[in-house]
DNA sequence: GTGAAAGCGCTAACAC
DNA sequence: GTGTTAGCGCTTTCAC
């Protein structure tokens, strides 16, 4: 039902402040605060009446008064490295609904090279966030801007490598995905694969790496060292690469990419050279981009779980600062056409 | 030079008050206020001692003491559809270095349907931000919204429909872009043209297509109506859309497209059918989305002018509310190997 | 140009 | 459980 009286009117026109609502549910102002606020217990006529009243008056809280006094700001941050890397881009679209169902608001911070990052944080805390969220940039050491503000703001670093221990951290548990992907490739009667990664031999990509060659010696699988290659995180990259791979005598059944982007070019490249996917030899890569399932024919990727992510993160941050605990969340493969047998 | 005395550490616990500051620097908070907030002339003896206390408290304003006397937060709100959309993740990554550089904050809403569009807006307007930016999912009407709030808050939407005349405009101007595409086409020796977008008749859609007739008659080029086809903004809907036109007898030299997803399913779908891009046919994106600098070859888009969309709408919204005015800016050609004869 | 003081709107303490 | 009241930290009159 649209209230549409002339004080509902009048009242959108210069905001109501509590006070007027007190007095037309004639209450005093701290029930309603109380009640609107949700430290009250019972629902009775009170507590309908100032909700009316509220309503009436089109009421909103003054942020800025709420936060003055009680230290509570009714915000989140995040910090990405960019919106146009598509785990940030994810995340975000995960995370924002989320937040303002609980009438909290997003604060936004971008930043791609260490001093970047560290000035957004540095920005949210002095903003008095309730809870930071941070997606660190490869290779980017924040832990003494969190070691300085940890103690004061609950901070959660989502993936990375954990260079504070004062920090909560949520990080994707990568062996349980590699372990999906290799013991999928071996169900699809694949037995050698090679590996394509990044550039960066940042912490993360050596881990994945080093998972990749766990796993594939444990489904009996086998792997060369020549197959295993690093370059940038480029369509070209994987399309050199491949070329380069599959023009050498013998090659592998599949290739796993450490990103969809590479995988992409893998694609392309093998379809330039006569090869079929998934017929011939079969594609996975990471991440889940919106590309993956764009190409022809679709890609098998892994999905970052963002809803777990955004779920946990904010218990972290509900639970206070000062207990920094780690949990470690296992993304989703999302079998698609370039690795089945057919 | 990084303080590290006693105090400002100190001060780095328990963030210190402008009153602190005032006492150390022998003035009264009333002048350590104009001075931090650059509401004072001269930058006399007072004025440094003022900013050397602060800096050694380590000081940085109380935001919600500040908004609450005086109506300012410095923040601006952005409302986008998605960030996995293209568009609104470019406009993200140019905006929020410049709002940060202002020392104001970035306050994100993300919102697809009209309904969560609209709960966004009235979340930021209720936060009071000092100005609003909207990118407008498609078909949505925001009008009764922004009439309600524009008078208190300047309001800028980017691109779209204009529904609301109350409020700022910073649009794109698809005309001198699809000039440009066109001109660029006859230039390469392109004769005939034929057009792909997106599924939804939306006014913008509509409105581009005209541009692309006018421009194409405009240059004596020739396209045909089984050419101008609409479908969804997927790779396979322009994979199948050009499987269907050269299958037929008879076909364009170029193909232009309303979005990179379409125009790469379309590079997908020639390659299928054995045409080299672009010595056999041309191809031209749009909105420079990622994966336009990732196909292969590399792909022709229209690249939207992030930029100088940020900084006309901070301007605007400088300019406050009251004087809604719409600003138009050409969008940048990008030229890449798709479209150019070799 | 500077200082003293009021007060923005709200919530937390406290008294009832 | 409810009302009264103080005061969060800042900006902005208003005197000087």
């Amino acid at each position: 039902m649209k209230e549409r009286s002339t004080m509902a009117n009048r009242a959108s026109k210069s905001p109501s402040s509590i006070l007027e609502v007190a007095t037309l549910a004639n209450v005093s102002t701290a029930t309603v605060s109380r009640v609107l606020s949700g430290r009250r217990a019972k629902d009775d006529d009170i507590a309908q009446r100032v909700r009316k009243a509220a309503a009436e008056l089109n009421y909103s809280v003054n942020y800025a008064a709420s936060a003055l006094r009680s230290d509570v700001t009714n915000t989140i941050g995040l910090v990405i490295p960019s919106a146009t890397d598509s785990f940030s881009a994810g995340l975000l679209d995960a995370l924002e609904p989320v937040v303002d169902s609980d009438s909290r608001q997003l604060l936004l911070g971008i930043g791609e090279s260490e001093a970047m990052q560290v000035d957004r944080v540095e920005s949210l805390c002095s903003r008095k966030v309730d809870g930071l969220i941070v997606v660190t940039s490869a290779g980017a050491d924040l832990s003494e801007v969190f070691d300085r503000h940890a103690d004061g703001i609950p901070i959660v670093q989502v993936g990375g490598r954990q260079r504070s221990f004062r920090t909560d951290m949520v990080s994707i548990d990568e062996n349980t995905a590699m372990e999906a992907i290799i013991g999928h490739l071996a169900d699809q009667g694949v037995e050698s694969v090679a590996y394509l990664a990044g550039e960066e031999i940042s912490f993360e990509s050596a881990e994945l790496f080093a998972m990749f060659h766990t796993q594939v010696r444990a489904a009996g699988l086998t792997t060369q060292s020549d197959w295993n290659r690093f370059g940038d995180c480029t369509v070209r990259r994987g399309f050199d690469c491949t070329i380069r791979l599959f023009g050498e005598r013998g090659h592998p059944d599949a290739v796993v990419c450490a990103d969809d982007t590479i995988a992409f070019g893998v694609m392309m490249a093998l379809h330039a050279l006569g090869m079929s996917v998934p017929e011939d030899i079969k594609v996975v890569g990471y991440n889940d981009s919106p590309i993956a399932s764009a190409t022809l024919p679709t890609m098998t990727s892994v999905r970052p779980p963002y809803d777990r992510i955004v779920s946990e993160s904010l218990r972290l941050i509900e639970a206070g600062p000062g207990h920094p605990s780690h949990v470690s969340l296992p993304p989703e493969l999302v079998v698609r056409v370039s690795s089945t047998r057919r």
